[in-house]
DNA sequence: ATAGTTATGCTCTTTTTGAGTATAAATAGA
DNA sequence: TCTATTTATACTCAAAAAGAGCATAACTAT
């Protein structure tokens, strides 16, 4: 066979949690580099094959290397291998192949020490991704703005920015956070373009931090990834502490989402799917206390099939 | 960094057609080795990182290589790097990782010359798949008593057994399929397990054709993965020739599902997604001829984001 | 013509979903 | 202590979607 030169594999984990509700990413930092910008960077390590039996074990090695958190649901997202983005790796010499994962634990700031600041709102890397409080300013304000530049000498990526980011008759899709990741990397828009090269030079700015590396593409991967799981795969309880009141359980929803949701119905259907059970408690806060709940399949391997069947309320015809 | 031992990254596609009501998938026939026992393999080949400047690029250049398909939708499925799968890989110095990808095309029988021993009906690999007449036999008959026996020294698993087959109060969920294989696989009941010496010796023989190296693995993740993304996104038009009938398209996506789907709510629901046009010409064949649709969004870039809201006949409670 | 076959139109019922209104159970402050 | 405020929970109502089936249309083969 060719020979082919020496490949690095490197495995980069987006680890999430909920506090309240902020939707957060687990963040390391650097040792202070010398000329180094010092960007936020999510734990990785390369694989070891002879250290590392799966994959898996391997992210489980940097990550229990790097960061202390318990990983509850682990899954894999995708495989990069491109030229270009990952070149400022460690080994310069080898080519790198960037794989990526997404781990979810419950650790909250109570049972979890580490500080805060390494926790960061997931929103922060991606704006215009968090509906809640309505539309983001920043598309109209920044992003589309932009687009509409890069479309003059782009017209062929007319009808991809129009599905991704529901243009005209669209509507907007919140699972589609990579393909808007990829759109504003290759309009420029996003600083790790311009650091690798593929923009020419800094547009202008789109609110939103960067991260090292392909981190922020991973991320986006990430969130995708968990806005769409979770509406068929009961993953949103590895997010909850042992037991939780449904509104709890609603702000995580939403905050996975970046939408709101309709309050009755959305426990309504919680109801209907018989994932949980009362423990009897309540908890006492504002107004009336709330029923505390907990999660029928905790750790057990029979776990539900489905998951919540989440409608983000779609707007209705008449 | 620490010192690590070769890698060498393998690609491997699962190419999907559909012919009438089979699914097919595309098979490499190997120049007949000496001692080899001559399984059938998918089109793979190494990443080259010096002459791919993608993944993607890489299994198109072996996929050009090894088969002559023009391929519609590709995606990529896994990335797979455990010790002793794929332990016979070509390199043997080197330790294989293994990325599969998937991919569709609506070349037929008609437009592809190619040897039809060549395109392999799916369910020869995975018979415990096609529901279509029914439950099939081979569950009741080989497969759930294997299980059965196996479980005996594997108490653990019964949830996962429970889960993924189905069984009790749970219900199949045509998705898991590799979930049922890899059950199947852990209990010594595929042949590759055998030969990778997971399971001691060769235990009752349960039907279902093996692969080389790990490609059988890769399809069953290619196929969970179609089953659930046609639901989602339009890709079941990438398997469908230019114009088509309504009951062509029901077919394909049963030949999917490995389930049958009522005909009149079918056709509703495909009317109702405004995917298709009609073109006024029909098909004639046995009876009444059939009306002849294309695909709306043929392939430009603005196709829609959602899929074939398929929904595949849940038991109605009563 | 007639039987067989496939396509297509339409009805009817049950479920699900979207969007409220109403009421309950607490707290904070006057 | 009473009252406004806050949050939780119960319940209603209409629209839309889904499951199941009957009826009819438009062909082919005999």
């Amino acid at each position: 066979m060719t020979e082919t030169p020496e490949i690095l594999i490197e495995i980069s984990t987006a680890i999430m949690r909920v506090d309240g509700d902020v939707l957060q990413c687990r963040m390391v930092e650097e040792p202070q580099a010398e000329s180094q910008p010092s960007q936020p960077r999510l734990p990785f390590g390369p694989f070891m094959p002879d250290q590392h039996r799966t994959m898996e074990s391997g992210l489980r090695h940097w990550v229990r290397e790097q960061v202390e958190v318990d990983l509850g649901h682990v899954e894999q997202l995708y495989t990069f291998a491109d030229q270009g983005r990952q070149s400022q790796g460690p080994d310069k010499g080898a080519h790198t192949v960037s794989v990526g994962y997404l781990a979810l634990t419950n650790q909250s700031t109570a049972t979890q020490a580490s500080a805060t600041s390494l926790w960061q709102n997931i929103y922060r890397f991606f704006p215009w991704e968090d509906w809640r409080q309505g539309r983001p300013s920043c598309l109209d304000e920044a992003i589309m703005p932009a687009l509409d530049d890069w479309l003059q000498n782009n017209p062929d990526a007319q009808d991809r920015v129009r599905t991704a980011f529901g243009r005209d008759q669209q509507q907007w899709d919140e699972e589609f956070v990579l393909e808007r990741y990829e759109i504003l990397y290759e309009a420029g828009l996003m600083e790790e373009a311009y650091l690798e090269g593929v923009a020419q030079a800094r547009q202008q700015s789109v609110p939103g931090v960067s991260l090292q590396l392909d981190h922020r593409r991973i991320l986006a991967t990430a969130l995708g990834r968990l806005r769409g799981k979770f509406k068929y795969r009961p993953v949103i309880f590895d997010l909850m502490p042992a037991q939780f009141t449904l509104t709890q359980l609603q702000k995580t929803a939403e905050a996975i989402l970046g939408v709101q949701l309709h309050k009755q119905n959305f426990r309504r259907m919680v109801e209907k799917s018989n994932f949980l059970d009362s423990t009897g408690q309540t908890e006492k806060a504002r107004g009336r206390p709330a029923e505390l709940f907990r999660f029928r399949h905790g750790d057990r391997a029979d776990r539900p099939l489905s998951g919540l069947r989440i409608s983000s309320s779609r707007p209705r015809r008449v």
